[in-house]
RNA sequence: GGCGACGUAGCCAAGUGGCAAGGCAAGGGUCUGCAAAACCCUUAUGCGGCGGUUCGAAUCCGCCCGUCGCCUCCA
């Protein structure tokens, strides 16, 4: 079927074809560095990463690239503020950003690009905009206006008679046209500023963007990510720029645009004030499990935040990391080759794709039938990638990789081993990559905890071993105290009829020395 | 006021003309020395409301109610 991709500016569905086959370059926008990242910066990013792997895993090239604004207003106030130079205060949330992106395992990004690395690519695009006619020079300011560009607001799909102009600032009376954008602003006394045939200055927000992504991506570029609420001004505004100084269109091939994370039903935002800090959900929770949080909604709809959301999202995603880990490992290690077909035999209700008369409905629903596991292993993964092609379903993909791990489940219940449950496991492993959810998964805690995980599994084992001796002589007490004081370590045990399994706890509150 | 999303179980959430996925929570059972984990069973004659189209509607159309976003801070 291939990739399918919802385009703001169509505003349908329809399949992803790129300009160069095989190849798919994509820009996203990132934050304006003037305070901390929160959960929404997280879920473009999220988005566009699984959207990258899936890409990559479709047989594309990927390009991503994704900017930092580090130069703007805002980040002169608060250096001001702060009695910071602004490049060091930009610098500080740079590095909170790049942490909690290497947090969530948000490793796609091949290049991130600074506003203020880039002055003279802004100013030679807006030197053509203006020799094009469609930017004006106002004292040592510059604007784009609007008026030049007769399809302004196609992206946003609204008009510029049905916008209302000064709704919510006053109207700069030097401007043309109410809607006429800054490019360039002229430096007051002591701010920052860059040298510019307008006088010495910095750029506007939305110049940027353009002049990057043309930059490095070249102009008529596949993908355009970034939250909904950029469509306007900021990427209709980008569209206007680029077209206008390119003069071919269309600037960007698909727009892909994720919806808010909300707080009690309202926009989390920094000004708002309403944000949870990235990096204090990041140091409680394992990466997979906030991206489980953030996939487990599909990208188009609002996301409600809660801290009882996140858990309970991270209680869904250990049953993931805990099957997965199960079925590499049965406790039992071989068991006899006889009879081995049936343990990997499970019930399903899912009706097979296969079977069904043409031009006739169902009347009944079918009976319950067996299916090898490896089968049902296929069908998932197939029903997981299909729901990624359609439009980064995530939510309908997880519900496959769940199939998926009810039936891998059975089968080890059943007494499968891991020889038998190898194609379940490779397809829960493929497919958690895709959404990045092992990102965590494996040494969290130990790892957390700054242990030599070497030691401690040695350690871990010794342990679970001498339990294993003390409850041959039914000493209880023995047993129970081990476990409990394991327990307390951060170490869950998992008793099976042939042995015992142990894992790193998930909760974090309980692993000593995991928080600093 | 304009433009655009959205409303599915106690909660979260897929499904866009033909059997209402999945997860969390809850209850019952199996297993266990007791637990935990895992497994099995149960939980929406109904998809915001009212009309309409259709053999058939959560899905298409109309109206209404409600929530959210954008209309130069924003991911």
């Amino acid at each position: 079927m291939g990739v399918r991709l919802f385009d703001t500016l169509q505003g349908a569905v329809r399949p992803f074809d790129s300009r160069e086959p095989g190849v798919a370059r994509m820009y996203t926008c990132g934050p304006t560095v003037y305070n901390f990242t929160h959960i929404g910066h997280l879920r473009p990013a999220v988005v566009a990463d699984v959207l990258a792997r899936h890409l990559s895993l479709r047989g594309y090239r990927v390009t991503w690239v994704t900017n930092f604004t580090d130069i703007d207003d805002k980040i002169i106030a608060r250096a001001q503020e702060e009695g910071e130079a602004p490049a060091a205060l930009a610098q500080r949330y740079i590095d909170d950003y790049l942490e909690n992106l290497a947090a969530l395992g948000i490793d796609r990004i091949e290049r991130f690009v600074r506003v203020t690395d880039h002055m003279p690519d802004i100013v030679d695009m807006i030197g053509r905009l203006v020799a094009g006619g469609f930017a004006y020079q106002v004292d040592g300011d510059v604007y784009f206006a609007v008026e030049a560009k007769a399809d302004y607001g196609k992206l946003s799909g609204r008009t510029l008679g049905e916008m209302r102009a000064g709704a919510r600032v006053e109207v700069d009376p030097r401007k043309r046209h109410p809607m006429d954008f800054a490019l360039w602003k002229a430096a007051k006394p002591g701010e920052p500023s860059w040298p510019s045939p307008w006088g010495a200055g910095r750029p506007g927000w939305h110049i940027e963007c353009s002049a990057m992504s043309l930059r490095y991506l070249g102009n008529g570029f596949d993908i355009h990510g970034g939250g909904a609420d950029l469509i306007f001004p900021h990427h209709e505004n980008e569209v206007a720029q680029a077209e206008a100084a390119t003069g071919v269109g269309p600037f960007v091939r698909f727009w892909v645009h994720n919806a808010m994370v909300e707080v009690d039903r309202e926009k989390m935002s920094k000004s708002l004030g309403n944000f949870v800090p990235l990096r204090d959900l990041v140091a409680a929770h394992p990466g997979g499990a906030l991206r489980f949080f953030v996939l487990s909604t599909h990208y188009r709809k609002p996301l409600q935040y809660s801290a009882s959301a996140i858990d309970e999202a991270q209680r869904a995603w250990t049953r993931l990391v805990q099957a997965r880990a199960a079925w590499l490992e049965p406790p039992g290690g071989r068991r006899g080759a006889a009879g081995a077909a049936d343990l990997v035999r499970v019930e399903t209700v899912r009706a097979t794709d296969a079977g069904e008369p043409a031009g006739e409905w169902p009347s009944a629903a079918p009976a319950r039938q067996a299916r090898p596991l490896p089968d049902v292993a296929s069908a998932a993964e197939q029903g997981f990638l299909d729901a990624l092609d359609d439009d980064l379903n995530t939510a309908g993909a997880l519900g496959h990789l769940f199939e998926l791990v009810r039936a891998g489940n059975a089968a080890l219940a059943a007494g499968a081993d891991s020889v038998q449950l190898a194609d379940a496991r490779g397809a829960l492993e493929r497919c958690g990559e895709v959404l990045g959810l092992w990102v965590g998964a494996d040494t969290a805690a130990g790892a957390r905890a700054g242990r030599p995980s070497d030691l401690a599994d040695r350690l871990i084992r010794l342990l679970v071993d001498l339990r294993a001796e003390a409850r041959s002589y039914r000493d209880w007490t023995t047993a129970d105290r081990i476990r409990d004081g394991l327990a307390e370590a951060g170490v869950s045990l998992d008793d099976t009829p042939s042995g015992t399994r142990w894992r790193w706890s998930e909760a974090p509150d309980a692993v000593p020395g995991a928080r600093p």
